[in-house]
DNA sequence: AGGTTGACCGACCGACCGGTCGGTCGCTAG
DNA sequence: CTAGCGACCGACCGGTCGGTCGGTCAACCT
């Protein structure tokens, strides 16, 4: 199960046809909507094996949430670090559109898991009442893409090229923002007069939101 | 028992009661996410007094959508439509904001309606296919809200005060800045450090969110 | 007093839920 | 050849789902 296989196409891995037909179904259903027996019908084997691949549904919901969030980290990863603040910023932004309108169900997975409490739906805290428990894989990626995001803003304001604001706000703004719009299916399709997904929608969308956001934060 | 009741008994009509606790229930757990059970023990009644009230789960649900937009749709009633854009935008975000900080289940359950698809998760629509179903009475009052902000930001463009944006794209945009606050429960509060909810916050957010929207904007 | 009505309840139904279990198949090692 | 193993399946389990039904009870009308 070596991850690498550049040569040999190799076994198709249901595993991972397990969790490219759970992403699209779950951002359309969410966590509760969607049944094993459907999931397990739409890609196309039994339920069994999905309980073969994975121990139970909250573990498999978080593996596909987790897959997204690495897709997405993977791409913040590869913009440079060197830049001015704006200039960072910007692509920032970029990558984080560009993400969302290549892999389709992950804009609206992600805002159904941001805002589901917990961060998820079912997991287990109760037993001795506020403890801490661990946080999960994509509780941990989403994190250091907060934090990442968060020291760009603190860099860019104490060069005085940002205009002073609130970081929580102006983070959770900035997620609203660029999110949403990727979330929006069938809104976003009557609002915009086209697939919010289609070439055109989506470089639109790019030049738009950085505009948009670079505005509300340039000094 | 009774909370109100202040000079009569009166009857504390229960379909309030079921309304308000399904509100705080579906905005936490979504549609399939909530049992008919699980609402009726939270509103102190039996499964069975639902149905009473209502003929099923989605009618209920729907209700719920309704009485919230209505809220809403008030709010952004009071709001005068003679003065300058400038000024009306931020009396129409001040009144979201406000609304929204004060009917506390709303924020998520109108990001929740918003993602859905259809927007209604089990709204039929098959029989003959691609047929025009007609509109939800929400769906209605959302177009109202949406077309209202829409001809403020077409009349501020046209006279050069608003800088030249895609409608579509600012809508989405603006609609994801400001609810997606509202909808990030524990998320929100880490990043604050204090309740998305708390006085503080609410105060702090209309100001930064006006601020943000209206920068992002104006030419 | 009798009749009507609306609010509400407990018991129940078929369908479906997440999850388990025993078994089968094809592959590879010895 | 066969023993072992991972992938996968069909049948099944207890429990819960949305929804129905027959009935009770208090308030009101005549």
């Amino acid at each position: 199960m070596a991850p690498t296989e550049s040569p040999a196409p190799r076994l198709p891995d249901s595993r991972d046809k397990i969790l490219e037909t759970a992403e699209g179904l779950f951002a359309v259903g969410g966590f509760a909507g969607v049944g094993m027996r459907e999931l397990a019908t739409t890609a196309g084997m039994s339920k069994s094996a999905l309980f073969h691949h994975f121990p139970n549904k909250p573990d498999l919901y978080a593996a596909v949430l987790d897959r997204c969030l690495a897709r997405l980290e993977a791409a913040l990863g590869r913009v440079p670090t060197d830049g001015m603040p704006v200039e960072q910023l910007e692509a920032w932004i970029d990558a984080v559109v560009c993400t969302l309108s290549e892999d389709l169900p992950a804009g609206r997975l992600m805002m159904r898991a941001l805002v589901d409490e917990e961060p998820f739906p079912a997991i287990r805290l109760d037993a001795t009442d506020g403890l801490d428990r661990e946080l999960m894989p994509f509780e941990l990626r989403l994190a250091g893409i907060l934090q990442r995001f968060r020291a760009l803003l603190e860099e860019g304001m104490a060069g005085g090229v940002f205009r002073t604001v609130s970081m929580g706000d102006t983070l959770l703004t900035v997620i609203g923002a660029i999110t949403f719009h990727f979330s929006s299916g069938d809104l976003g399709e009557a609002l915009l007069g086209e697939s919010i997904f289609s070439a055109s929608a989506v470089e639109r969308r790019r030049r738009e939101v950085s505009e948009f956001i670079r505005r509300g934060l340039v000094a």
